[in-house]
RNA sequence: GCGCCACUAGCUCAGUUGGAUAGAGCAUCAGCCUUCUAAGCUGAGGGUCACAGGUUCGAGUCCUGUGUGGCGCGCCA
């Protein structure tokens, strides 16, 4: 965010005057208050202690040592404890615009991440059901992740783990069947003690009595893998149909499945067992984890011969660092917490850096109403399903709502607030912005006013406009922050005051209208503006639309 | 009992690696539309940053303890 020439300059000071590891100490920032300037330090006063000298006297060392383009520099002061304040010229964020402007569609995009691959898995969810809230949060925050990402250049794959195999899968199997012979008639059939007990398992009987009457009246191994089937084809469907009104699409789904067929399984029991970390104890085979610093040992083969998730969790993300991925993003809701440091255990002790695996938990969706939590939607009387709250308030609200608050904290959903189509509401405000830019163009084609390329932007100078400036300059930074911390919230926030600052403008100064070359500068300042928006908004997975 | 997350304005939340006078939105009140979209802008009120210690030039931010709330602690995932 600070400007090489000015790192530069303070650097080369430090270094001078002796400093040890100025690029540790040296930091900039901007100070909230305008009256400080654009670009603060306390680097006199961390060194202060060191030089064993007055924060002041240190800070007067290092400012008669500086240099700088006058054109540039405006003032340097000495403020507070020993506060170092640059205020720059307007000819520099004239400068910083045409920048912005010629690097077009492109700014903001870095190749940090080149050649550098990562893995982003989310949503997760198995086929035995819809989607809920929690995992419409989770598929937001993995997906923004996964672009925010790209933009850094990163070989990026969205994953999905799929899960269809083990009881959960039985248990499906055998609801749809109970509902399927009550349909038919069967009153009496018994409903399974933890079976599925959704409306949608009744849709899926249903539909499969619709098509097929009662040939699968028989209570036989084959009827059975055939609910299975139909109940996994019927739910996963649903599943990517909710996650395509969000825009969420993924490269790989990851069967589990695979894990047993391809004998990946097998091979890190091997490994575990060569490693001397597991026993048998009870009949089943335990994870000697208390060997690898951890409270409890566990059992990793259940005595009935089947695992338990850490197995497979352990053979999937074994197999993701064999696939060669540089980072591993896993997206989590905070219930499964506990789960982590036994498979985090498990990598290391096979030998991968688990420092490349990164875990995201988001704690949970609270849907309000009025200050009054609501459980039930009204429409369907059941508790809300992702899908519902789509079709309620729009994909747009739904993902920017559930991207704008950190992803640590709770998520209070405002459902009164997202249903309003106004001003109050923050989607509406960022995408009026983007629309406002856009019909700016628009009436300027009309009426046949067209702005040049290469006029200077040099005569822009009101506090307005170099504050728009300013915040477009941050645009890189907060993508980068926003992928470093996993959270695309500081990205929304970012474009909420984008938008803010850009509508004082658009209040404070007109665009058509005004003689050259503010006209031209103005403009840019407009497009730079919109296009941001768009692509901030883009990352966000919310539309940009040009009209409202 | 143990672990993780949180606690900031009436409500929902921001607050960069510790920095200067703690910020938004909603709600309340008061203003601004013959000119590019008023879904906008401007202003006002509203705070013991849960509490108590500690670290230091400086703490909402770091450390310790306490309280309150959420989630988890299975041969479920």
């Amino acid at each position: 965010m600070c400007p090489d020439f000015l790192y530069g300059s303070f650097l080369k000071v430090l270094h001078n005057i002796g400093v040890e590891n100025p690029e540790i100490k040296l930091r900039f920032e901007q100070p909230k208050n305008e009256q400080f300037g654009d670009f603060a330090t306390s680097v006199a006063l961390i060194l202060a202690k060191e030089l064993k000298l007055n924060p002041r006297q240190v800070a007067k060392e290092i400012v008669d040592r500086l240099q700088f383009d006058q054109n540039l520099v405006e003032k340097v002061s000495i403020d507070g404890p020993g506060f170092i304040n640059i205020k720059l010229t307007n000819l520099f964020f004239a400068t910083e615009l045409e920048r912005m402007f010629k690097e077009g569609e492109y700014y903001g995009r870095s190749t940090k991440g080149k050649g550098k691959k990562v893995n982003v898995e989310y949503v997760s969810a198995n086929p035995t059901g819809l989607l809920h809230l929690g995992h419409g949060r989770n598929a937001c925050i993995g997906d923004s992740i996964a672009n925010l990402f790209a933009w850094l250049g990163y070989d990026v794959t969205r994953e999905y783990y799929f899960n269809n195999a083990g009881r959960q899968m039985h248990n499906l199997a055998r609801s749809i069947f109970a509902r399927y012979r009550q349909l038919l008639g069967d009153d009496d059939y018994p409903f399974p003690e933890d079976g599925y007990h959704g409306d949608y398992i009744k849709e899926i009987a249903k539909e499969v009595v619709d098509k097929f009457g009662a040939h699968y009246f028989d209570e036989s191994e084959e009827n059975m893998d055939f609910f299975k089937k139909y109940g996994e084809n019927w739910c996963f469907g649903k599943i990517r149909e909710t996650l395509s009104k969000l825009k969420i699409h993924h490269d790989v789904f990851y069967n589990e499945d695979s894990l047993y067929s391809e004998g990946k399984i097998d091979e890190v029991v091997n490994l575990l067992r060569s490693k001397e970390l597991i026993y048998e104890k009870d009949g089943a085979i335990w994870f000697a984890l208390t060997k690898l610093g951890l409270q409890e040992d566990r059992v990793i083969i259940k005595s009935t011969g089947e695992p338990t998730y850490r197995l497979p969790d352990i053979a999937y993300h074994r197999e993701k660092f064999l696939r060669g991925f540089d980072l591993i993003v896993d997206v989590l809701g905070s219930d499964h917490i506990a789960t982590v440091p036994d498979v985090l255990a498990g990598l290391g002790a096979l030998g991968f850096d688990t420092s490349r695996v990164k875990v995201v938990f988001h704690q949970f969706v609270t849907l309000m109403e009025n200050g009054v939590q609501v459980k039930m939607s009204k429409r369907s009387g059941r508790s809300y399903t992702l899908d519902e709250l789509i079709s309620e308030v729009g994909a747009d609200v739904v993902r920017f709502f559930f991207l704008m608050r950190s992803v640590s904290t709770h998520l209070d959903f405002d459902l009164a607030l997202a249903r309003e189509q106004s001003e109050k509401n923050p989607v509406f405000y960022l995408q009026y912005a983007h629309a406002r830019i856009c019909s700016i163009f628009d009436t300027a084609k009309e009426r046949g006013i067209e702005f040049v390329d290469n006029a200077s932007t040099n005569c822009l100078n009101s506090l307005t406009e170099i504050q728009l400036i300013k915040l477009q300059r941050r645009f890189p930074e907060v993508i980068e922050i926003s992928a470093e911390k996993f959270e695309p919230q500081i990205l929304a926030d970012y474009l909420y005051d984008l938008a803010t600052a850009f509508h004082v403008f658009y209040h404070n100064c007109r665009i058509i209208g005004s003689e050259e070359p503010i006209l031209s500068a103005r403009f840019k300042l407009a497009r730079v503006t919109q296009r941001i928006l768009r692509n901030g908004l883009n990352i966000l997975g919310v539309s940009a639309p040009n009209r409202m």
